[in-house]
DNA sequence: ATGGGCACCTGGCTGC
DNA sequence: TGCAGCCAGGTGCCCA
């Protein structure tokens, strides 16, 4: 489910429930995740303090007065805050439940998502330590991107979807910033001259930006951190619009496969 | 260093 | 109605 808005939406939506509450249990009833889950995490948070709750690439980290605990939410998972730990219902793989009497609690039917704790720096954990910067960040700009852009053949769809060159660009929205910028996603990076990497350095950001605002792009199984459904996706420019009119000349909207994944664009409006 | 492909899962939809 | 086949918002890792 959740590209960057969505995450960003749920971290906002969850950070007031638990800044400050202390975790009276953690309860993990399916451990495998992604990763398989600690153990040893249950015993380990008991008792400790949330401080903060931040957004890293499109991991959820939750700073303790000892350590901290780091959710990605992988392709279907959500996390939502009740107020108590009520019945659980299918894919409910784990509870945070607070002092407050509140639970954050995570879903996930396609087990994707994963569940993290450990002490020290949590952006040297080998998971963080590699990613490359906030795409909403200063330092990614014109000049960073078409440095990064030079000798790659990759499509620039690829690679910007890459985590290494810029977090947060999933598959919506990478197909939404090219149309945005007017570039064509299977062209090679290289090929990008320094004005086209300022295009979309401006498009991605803009594209992301809007949908945290509107609380994130809600396909088929996205709940908010309160349960809502979230904003519904007409401001999708190409995304799954194969065939339909393009928004801005009316050309069908075209298609392909790049790495495993549905592209979309507009032969026209995209050089 | 780079690029390509696979893997991890379940559920919903389509078409026979 | 049943079922096989395909597709889905992510991303780490292995291999060439």
């Amino acid at each position: 489910m959740p590209e960057l808005p969505e995450v960003e939406t749920t971290a906002r939506g969850i950070a007031p429930h638990l800044q400050g509450r202390r975790i009276e249990r953690v309860r993990v009833h399916e451990p495998r995740l992604r990763w398989r889950v600690d153990a040893r995490l249950a015993d380990w948070t008991r008792g400790q303090q949330v401080l903060g709750v931040r957004r890293r690439a499109k991991y959820i980290l939750i700073d303790l007065t000892q350590g901290w605990l780091l959710v990605h939410l992988g392709m279907s998972g959500s996390l939502r805050i009740l107020p108590d730990s009520t019945a659980r219902e299918t894919h409910d793989h784990f509870d945070v439940e607070l002092d407050s009497r509140w639970t954050l609690r995570f879903n996930d039917p396609r087990r994707f998502g994963s569940l993290h704790h450990g002490e020290g720096d949590p952006l040297a954990h080998p998971l963080l330590a590699k990613l490359g910067p906030e795409p909403l960040e200063p330092e990614f700009d014109a000049d960073y991107l078409f440095s990064k852009t030079r000798r790659r053949r990759v499509a620039v769809k690829i690679l910007i979807m890459n985590s290494q060159v810029v977090v947060g660009v999933g598959n919506i929205y990478a197909s939404e910033a090219l149309f945005r910028a007017g570039i064509r996603p299977g062209r090679a990076a290289k090929s990008l001259t320094r004005e086209e990497c300022g295009a979309l350095v401006k498009a991605i950001r803009a594209v992301l930006s809007m949908a945290i605002r509107h609380g994130g792009t809600t396909l088929r199984d996205y709940v908010g951190a309160g349960g809502e459904p979230g904003y519904f996706k007409q401001k999708l420019f190409v995304y799954e619009r194969r065939g339909e009119p393009c928004r801005k000349c009316g050309e069908p909207v075209k298609h392909r496969v790049q790495g495993q994944r549905a592209t979309y664009w507009c032969g026209s409006c995209q050089k």
